[in-house]
DNA sequence: GCCGTTTTCGGCCCGACTGTTTTCAGTCG
């Protein structure tokens, strides 16, 4: 993917910048570019050929003719040759927490340190500690930090960053002196994997809750203590950080902590423009340097009118349109778990589920829907006990016999049908069309080339009953790469067809992911918000589904299951 | 390197904590 490969190209640049200490403005406006490169759903080729590479946020002349150059030559003169001027190992050494780029070019010009090896042996050594500004204290640091990089490779999956969050929050809440509690960060934005933990937390008294913090059973090892704020390390080797501000900050703190950073930025930049500034004890009238009046700041909804922005929920706050559309009352109302009336996606014992229909339709109706579809998978998938026609019949007429059981709520009968390697699916059509909602799905040959897989999924979705496109790239996060796939050409496709595509919100697919979900709903496509249930607990990934869908700007109208049952049917229909 | 209802130059978000210092630079989020 060409949006990957260049943006990769610019973070490089910016890192190989940051040692170099070239201007910090010129250094964020590649990261800026970077981010930009990844947020888009076509390729920039696209934008490429038709010379709109400049209305794009943050590319100017100058970066849109080094995209052209890559696209053109595949790599960027530029870039080789910085890539040159620098040992490669020293941006390993730069991405050690703690050390950054003034660190780095002290220990490389002190003591020709050029790879995180050499550095770890240098600090075993009590080397360090000879170079001015730096003594034992730091030593052990680094090391410390060297041995976080090893375990904290990995970004941890919402999924797990979410109920940790929210045990912390469990255990300090009812302490004393915590007058407000908050997740606040990655993890209060919803973003499909976090890095670490942010709580924020209200008290009159900072240095009580701080040791409260610093003291729960989960820390491991404390990494910064001050009178507001502090970060552990859990056991797990997962990084919390709590902020304690007054009541009165907390409106301000909350908007801070929470982010995105591009998002913050824009914020302060819309102040300073009005003749404000805000930082995160509120929003002050300011005359250049001197600050005057707080305006603002006890709510995040008093911030955002101070600068006559509506609330923005915080899924949105990324820097992609949502200060405009806040500005212009043109907020989407997002759509939201109480607005789902059944899950649409859950595997039975007939395949490869752990439980019985009968007792999926009871936890189903015992949590409020209307409806249930039990999708089980098709013949040809056998290490997940895919279901042959007969079984699927026999499977069908236990659920009309349930049915009867049950009043103001009804079990659909479904399935995740295989999308074979010719493209045709692993049912005929006869025995498709006595179901109600049918998912077309890949479990083989990943690893075929774009063209292929691309073509099989749209043959796919030119089936009449095909009726939504289940986990459309295959991705498990932090564990298997999506196959190739052309979504922009699919996302047509699915226009054309009519057929609905899914956001899995099983944990480690949440796929499709937010930034293709939007260009979906964008092009009003209908989404399903999934579980992919297997087991009883499952159903509780909803929360997920509908987290992505909220980050994809999503309304009640865009999700196929906030339709009534008969709505549902309807709308399922080619 | 980008950007513009303060527009082609001169800005570019803002503050806490640490380790090293005696007032601050570096790093982080």
């Amino acid at each position: 993917m060409n949006n990957q490969k260049i943006a990769d190209i610019f973070d490089d640049i910016a890192k190989i910048l940051e040692f170099k200490q070239d201007n910090i403005f010129k250094i964020r406006a590649y990261q800026k570019a970077a981010v930009t490169l990844r947020s888009l759903t076509e390729d920039i080729a696209k934008y490429a050929k038709n010379s709109s590479l400049t209305s794009l946020p943050g590319i100017g002349k100058d970066l849109a003719d080094k995209i052209n150059e890559i696209l053109k030559t595949g790599t960027l003169k530029v870039y080789q040759g910085l890539k040159k001027s620098v040992p490669e190992g020293l941006m390993d050494v730069m991405s050690i927490p703690g050390v950054g780029p003034k660190k780095a070019k002290l220990l490389y010009d002190e003591l020709k340190i050029d790879s995180v090896e050499k550095l770890k042996e240098a600090a075993e050594k009590h080397k360090l500690s000879a170079l001015p500004h730096l003594k034992e204290k730091t030593e052990q640091n680094i090391l410390q930090g060297i041995k976080l990089l090893s375990k904290a490779k990995e970004r941890m999956l919402l999924g797990e960053a979410l109920p940790a969050a929210e045990g912390v929050v469990n255990y300090l809440k009812d302490k004393k002196g915590v007058e407000k509690i908050e997740i606040a960060g990655s993890t209060r934005r919803q973003k499909e994997t976090i890095r670490d933990i942010d709580i924020l937390v209200a008290s009159e008294n900072p240095p009580e809750i701080i040791k409260e913090f610093t003291h729960m059973p989960h820390t491991e090892k404390i990494l910064a203590e001050g009178r507001t704020k502090a970060s552990v390390l859990t056991g797990r080797g997962l990084q919390i950080d709590l902020r304690v501000v007054d009541v009165e900050s907390y409106g301000a703190a909350l908007v801070y902590f929470t982010g995105s950073k591009e998002h913050n930025i824009r914020i302060r930049e819309l102040a300073i423009k009005k003749g404000l500034k805000v930082n995160e004890y509120g929003v002050f009238t300011a005359k250049g340097t001197k600050i005057n009046k707080k305006i603002a700041g006890k709510t995040e909804t008093e911030v955002y009118k101070a600068l006559n922005l509506e609330f923005i929920p915080p899924e949105l706050r990324e820097d992609k349109g949502e200060i405009e559309a806040a500005l212009e009352n043109r907020l989407p109302e997002l759509v939201k778990p109480s607005d789902i009336k059944g899950d649409l996606h859950v595997h039975s014992n007939y395949s490869d589920g752990a439980h019985a229909i009968e007792e999926i339709a009871n936890t189903c109706r015992d949590m409020g829907y209307k409806y249930v579809v039990i999708s089980d998978h098709s013949k040809s998938l056998k290490i997940a006990r895919g279901l042959s026609e007969e079984e699927l019949k026999r499977k069908n007429k236990e659920i009309d016999q349930l049915n009867k059981k049950f009043k103001n709520f009804k079990i659909l009968k479904g399935s995740e049908v295989d999308i074979l390697s010719d493209g045709t699916l692993d049912y005929p059509d006869d025995v498709l069309k006595e179901l109600d909602a049918v998912f077309v799905s890949i479990h083989s040959g990943f690893k075929q080339p774009m063209e292929k897989i691309t073509e099989r999924i749209l043959k796919a979705m030119d089936n009449k009953y095909a009726h939504i496109l289940s986990h459309p790239t295959g991705r498990l996060l932090n564990a298997r790469d999506p196959y190739a796939v052309d979504i922009d050409r699919v996302l047509k496709h699915a226009k054309q067809t009519h057929t609905a595509i899914e956001i899995n919100g099983n944990v480690q697919r949440l796929d499709l992911d937010d930034i293709n979900a939007r260009a979906a709903a964008d092009m009003g496509i209908k989404l399903a918000l999934t579980t992919d249930t297997h087991r009883l607990d499952n159903l509780q990934f909803m929360r997920y589904a509908v987290s992505v869908a909220r980050r994809a700007w999503l309304t009640r109208k865009d999700a196929l299951n906030a339709l009534p049952l008969q709505q549902l049917l309807k709308a399922l229909k080619k």
